[in-house]
DNA sequence: ATTATCTATAGATCTATAGATAATGC
DNA sequence: ATTATCTATAGATCTATAGATAATGC
C-alpha cells in the first residue's frame, strides 16, 4: 500500500498491461506528431518506452495498427465534446444561430481540450496535424471527423441562407487550414515573430480565431 | 534533325544530364508530396524515372540533398514574384496600404503560379504544404519565405497601425494555415461537400481567400 | 578522355515470427 | 495455467560505394 522505494510494484496483470499500452501510445504519439507514419521505427518507440521492440508486436499486429490506436485512442473524445457543443449552440440558438457562436463551439471546444488536457492532449493534437495531409490519416480524419464537421456546416448554412452552399465549404476548408497550422506547432511563428507568439498559446489562438473565421464568412462571396 | 521513331535521340552530354536531373525532380517532386521524405525511397525515385537506383547517388549525394533541391528548384521564383508583387503594391498604395490589398498581392500571386503553371508546379505546392511542418521542411520554409513573409506583415501593420504586434502574426498564422490547407490538395474537402468542391480548384480559392482572411484581419482583438 | 549509366555487393536497419523465460493467477 | 516480456533469428529492404560498361567529346 505505500511502494515508497520499489521501482517495480506491479498489480495485476490487467493493470499491467494497461500501463505497459498507455506507455506505447504516448510514445507512440509524440514520435509519430514530430516525424510522421514512415518516419518513425518500432525500434523507436520501443526504445522510448525502454522494453524490446518485440514487445509492439505483441500488442499491435504491425506498425499501421499502432498508428491507427493513437488515433483513435483520443479521437472519440475531442468528437464527442464537440457535437454536443454544437448541439447545445443549435438547441440554444433556435432558429437564428450566428456564425460565430457556431464556430465558438466548434474551434474552443476543440482548443479547451487541449489547454486543459496537459502535454499529452497536446501531443495528440500536433499528431493529428502533423499526419492529417498524409494518406494515411486523411483516412482517419474522414472516419472520425466528419459527422462533427457536417453539424458545423449545417449551422453555418443556416446562419448564412444567402451563401453558396460551395462557398461555405471553401470557408471551413480555410478553418480547418487554419486551425491544423495551430494544432501542428512547427515553431514557426515563434522564429517569424521574434518570440511575439509562442506555438503553444492556445490562449492567444483561442481569443482570435473563432471571431477572425467568422468575419471572414461573412465576406464570402456568393 | 527529325528523330521521328528513335527513342532515345540523345544530344550533347549537358542535355542528357540536364534532362535526366529533371526528371529525377519531377518524378521525386511528386513522390515526396504525397508520401514525404521518409515515405519515399530513392528506388521509388528511380523506378518512377525508369532508371537503375544507384544512378541517384550520382546526382544527388543523398536523399536529403534531393528532398532539398526538390524544394530550392522552384522556391526561389515564387519567393521572387511574391515580393515583386508587394513591391509593387506598397509603391502603389503609398501610406495607405489596405490588407485586403496586401492579401490578394500574397495570396493570389502565389495561386496563379500554380494555376498557370501546370501540372508540375501544382506537384511542388503540394510538397511544400506536404512537408511544411516537419523538421526537415520547416527549415527550408523559413530559409525560403521569411523575407516575402515579413514584407507582407509589415504592409499588414502599416494597415492596421491599432492592432498589436502579435495579434497580427497570429492572423498570418491563420492565413498560412488555410494556404497551405489548400496546396496540400488532400481531397477531404472533395469528400465532405460531396463534390461541390474540388482540391484542384484553385481557381475557387483565390476568388475568395484573400478578401475572406482580410475582413479576419479587421476582427482581430488589441 | 570524360561522363552517364549500370552491375555487384557490403553493411545497416527494419519488420515479423518462433520459441524461451519470468512473472501473475487460481 | 495464463500472460507479459525477452532472446534469437529469418527475410526483406534500403543506403551507399566500388568498379565495369557504354555512350559523347575533342
Amino acid at each position: 500500500m505505500d511502494g515508497s522505494t520499489a521501482k517495480r510494484v506491479r498489480r495485476t496483470k490487467a493493470e499491467q498491461r494497461a500501463e505497459t499500452l498507455e506507455q506505447i501510445l504516448d510514445a507512440a504519439e509524440l514520435l509519430f506528431s514530430k516525424n510522421g507514419l514512415h518516419g518513425v521505427t518500432l525500434g523507436d518507440v520501443a526504445a522510448a518506452v525502454g522494453v524490446q521492440r518485440t514487445l509492439m508486436h505483441y500488442y499491435f499486429a504491425d506498425k499501421l495498427s499502432l498508428f491507427e490506436a493513437v488515433f483513435a485512442r483520443r479521437a472519440a473524445i475531442t468528437a464527442g465534446r464537440r457535437i454536443e457543443a454544437l448541439d447545445r449552440y443549435a438547441a440554444e440558438a433556435g432558429d437564428s444561430p450566428t456564425v460565430a457562436g457556431a464556430l465558438h463551439a466548434f474551434l474552443d471546444t476543440d482548443l479547451d481540450l487541449y489547454i486543459q488536457g496537459g502535454e499529452l492532449w497536446m501531443n495528440w493534437a500536433t499528431f493529428c496535424a502533423r499526419v492529417s495531409n498524409t494518406p494515411e490519416g486523411a483516412v482517419l480524419m474522414d472516419e472520425h471527423f466528419d459527422p462533427v464537421v457536417l453539424k458545423l456546416v449545417a449551422l453555418l448554412k443556416k446562419a448564412l441562407p444567402e451563401k453558396s452552399e460551395a462557398a461555405i465549404f471553401w470557408g471551413y476548408n480555410f478553418v480547418t487550414g487554419a486551425l491544423i497550422n495551430v494544432l501542428a506547432r512547427s515553431g514557426r511563428i515563434d522564429r517569424l515573430s521574434g518570440g511575439l507568439c509562442h506555438s503553444d498559446d492556445f490562449e492567444a489562438v483561442k481569443k482570435q480565431i473563432a471571431d477572425f473565421m467568422a468575419a471572414g464568412f461573412l465576406a464570402l462571396k456568393d
